[in-house]
DNA sequence: AGTATTTGACCGAC
DNA sequence: GTCGGTCAAATACT
């Protein structure tokens, strides 16, 4: 595939695919005739197209990622590693996509898919952990006194796993219809290195289920016809589905790691943590170099946020949600809120995220 | 009660 | 021995 990529052909073909996938949105615009099967057929184009995107970027992501990290100085995964996980996934890989939050949320946008969950693991060389949003609100009983140590952290509460940095997960699913349908489609789901808001979705397998899309499908083709466009599945596939070619590009344009394609839907800042930027008592970080691109749709009242890496907002968020909880089950009749700001040492506690 | 998620343990590949 | 992938019991959620 080096070939492939230095010739520039890799960003030919991706440019063609990309072609490809909006004659296939024109085309749905445009129906006339069989609407329901020409959606249906225009769905599976749709899906074959960004399929083929998917697998040409895997090929190239972990080069383009390796040059990235290079050029950058960050230390990475061991070679032996990288080797590793590079034979386990091409021997098992059949698609890579790169995907956004949908609405900043803790998971990627709906796929069509009905995924059950099955597993998780840490993953080595993986920089932002999987976030677990179903996790219960773990407090330990010596939190404030122990929190503003370094040495006395404990391995069971929420707050201290913010401090150590939560574990690098990669989260494993498999299709929610594999013993009643037999279905044996999987996948694979972590955050990306560069973008905490952007997931890599390895797809193994292929659904022999017939459920969700097509009764999307279905449903679509029963909506008024002036809501076609924004409800069908294909759309809403189109719009929440981010396919970072960046790695297929030249190498001038791994220079700037962090670029990918914009966000597709709004982040708002409650998204990471629930509170409103000028209400954390925690200072935003210095540094500018990690700084959360906020697209202009989104910029609005974000302004605040756009300085943060996401994943340090969180983690100060969750800091600060986590000591308002406490706070407020041992003095319920005053607002928590406000007890927390009193008790949060920030100098001491921004140093756990310098 | 049924379903989904979490997480420690196990297994095979390397 | 290490690591990634999966299993299954425990737990949480609806």
């Amino acid at each position: 595939m080096e070939s492939f990529d230095d010739n520039g052909g890799c960003r030919l073909v991706v440019t063609e695919l990309s072609h490809i996938k909006d004659l296939v949105l024109q085309l749905e615009v445009h129906l006339d005739g069989s609407p329901d099967l020409c959606r249906h057929l225009t769905s599976k184009i749709f899906t074959l197209t960004e399929r083929s995107i998917g697998i040409i970027t895997s090929s190239n992501f972990e080069s383009g990622r390796k040059r990235c990290a290079a050029d950058a100085g960050f230390a990475t995964a061991t070679p032996r590693t990288q080797s590793t996980k590079k034979r386990k996934m091409t021997d098992k890989m059949k698609n890579q996509v790169r995907v956004s939050s949908a609405g900043g949320s803790e998971t990627p946008v709906d796929d069509g898919h009905s995924w059950r969950k099955y597993g998780q693991k840490e993953i080595l060389g993986a920089k932002y952990p999987r976030t677990q949003a179903a996790r219960p609100l773990l407090l330990c009983t010596q939190m404030l006194g122990r929190h503003l140590s370094k040495s006395l952290l404990c391995s069971k509460c929420k707050l201290c796993s913010v401090l150590n940095g939560e574990k690098f997960c990669r989260g494993y699913y498999r299709c929610t219809h594999k013993h009643s349908q037999g279905c044996n489609a999987t996948k694979q789901l972590q955050r990306t290195d560069e973008d905490p808001t952007l997931f890599d979705v390895f797809y193994v397998g292929t659904h022999t289920c017939v459920h969700k899309t097509e009764t999307a499908t279905a449903a679509a083709t029963h909506e008024p016809e002036s809501n076609q466009d924004a409800h069908s599945p294909l759309r809403n596939l189109s719009a929440g589905l981010t396919v970072k070619t960046e790695g297929l590009a030249a190498a001038a344009e791994l220079q700037d790691c962090s670029a990918t394609t914009p966000f597709s839907f709004a982040s708002t800042p409650a998204s990471f943590g629930g509170l409103e930027p000028e209400r954390s008592p925690l200072s935003a970080p210095s540094t500018s170099d990690a700084s959360w691109a906020v697209t202009p749709a989104t910029s609005d009242s974000n302004d605040v946020v756009a300085s943060f890496s996401p994943f340090e907002w969180r983690a100060q968020s969750e800091l600060h949600e986590v000591v308002s909880e406490l706070v407020a089950a041992s003095a319920p009749s005053v607002p928590a809120v406000d007890i927390a700001d009193e008790f949060l040492d920030i100098d001491a506690i921004s140093s756990f995220f310098a």
